[in-house]
DNA sequence: TGATGTCTGTTATCTACAAAACAAATTTAC
DNA sequence: GTAAATTTGTTTTGTAGATAACAGACATCA
């Protein structure tokens, strides 16, 4: 069912922005495509940023920085999320997080009154924001409802299991994901600390629940969902 | 700048709703305005919701009853904010939050379809929407990194602080909140337990920066500002 | 006027986790 | 090719906060 919404979500998308982004480009002058490399930051947390992202292909990753200096991660984005700042940005908004790029991406850039005014001329569109705003906050909502009652073993296990439906690929055990992270990096999805995740994950290699080098994490995702009870 | 926004927002609602509501009507057929007494749950977790909720006034909480038992407020919503399911309600969408007011609340309830329409044909409304949801986002990004790095103590400081925003009335020695909440469910608002949310509310009266009794709570913000050193 | 139910205050206990620290294993850089 | 930096594995220690339990205070309703 996700993958259904998911692929007509991609589909409107290909449609709207690649059928003629000729004319899309001379009534929204700001739009541009882009093509970034791994690593690079769309925005940065206290940056005023006035441009609104639609991402085209590739991993975001939207993280916060604490005063006392840890990292949180407070989402992944794929394709077909927009990101941004929706406020007025003529008032003095500071944005409160950071958007960088995991492995390659291509996005659509979007000046926010460009933004503004397609969202106004394209009904369909506006609602197709609306929908991944709620999606969204779905997710945040769940992750705060799982740090709040799910012990850390847990939340490793879900913060896999999700990685592997975004962007695992099927192979002899379970998912093996595409992307490289750091044990430093999961802690941060999961919201836990290094130590305590590094640990989780050695115990679960031991009982085969998933497999791991250093650049390559492997999800027995049965295992995974039965150690939960589900 | 907040209630300048919050000013702006409430006054779209009200020309947009109140100019023409026979217009709108015949238009949008499901519009309703309901009236309803505290306690009142608009929809509750496990429901299969098909319609909108514009809140006119009040105030309603959104909630979630964990399996353990325990209830986690998510966010509370106030005058111009819109909840309820935003995805294709045709598939088996069940929400996962309750939401209940606390107080009398005046809303407007839409279906979905007659919400979609509504969104597509006033462009205007559409980015009010989006808007909404971009400051609802947020206040949830908030709450979890405040839970993730803030102690228990500051949390409560934090959430007597924002209630005091949403309704306090100005009195002596600060806000005195226009709301009965019982220690659980300013609790359940922090994401802690009841029992160290009493100690330390005791604690904090005793220093003088708040005094509550069995239902009142009077904040002393500046006192409590100055706690958390800003 | 009890009698029952909900709310508050406090304390004692227990545990999940963060923090710190360090050695071994790899990777990157020069 | 060696030095420096990063990543991993593990252990030790300290503590914030959950849980449970109970008594006193109020409230509600026969």
């Amino acid at each position: 069912m996700q993958s259904i919404a998911h692929d007509a979500k991609s589909k409107l998308i290909r449609e709207f922005f690649e059928r003629d982004m000729n004319q899309l480009q001379k009534d929204y002058p700001s739009i541009v495509e882009i093509n970034v490399p791994k690593k690079t930051f769309l925005y940065r947390q206290g940056d005023y940023c006035s441009n609104l992202f639609w991402i085209k292909s590739g991993i975001v990753k939207l993280s916060h920085l604490t005063e006392q200096g840890s990292e949180i991660t407070i989402d992944l984005l794929k394709r077909g999320d927009v990101t941004g700042c929706f406020q007025n940005n003529s008032a003095d908004q500071e944005i409160d997080e950071t958007a960088q790029t995991l492995g390659e991406v291509n996005y659509y850039r979007i000046a926010y009154g460009d933004f503004k005014a397609m969202m106004s001329h394209q009904a369909e569109l506006a609602w197709y924001v609306i929908e991944d705003m709620y999606a969204r906050r779905q997710r945040v909502e769940r992750k705060l409802r799982t740090i709040l009652t799910q012990p850390v073993e847990v939340r490793v296990i879900n913060t896999l299991l999700e990685l592997a439906e975004m962007f695992g690929i099927r192979c002899t055990h379970g998912y093996t994901l595409e992307i490289h992270l750091t044990q430093q990096e999961v802690a941060d999805l999961v919201g836990a600390s290094r130590s305590v995740v590094s640990t989780i994950l050695n115990d679960f290699r031991n009982r085969g629940m998933l497999d791991y080098t250093r650049d390559q994490i492997c999800i027995n995702d049965a295992a995974l969902h039965d150690f939960c009870g589900f």
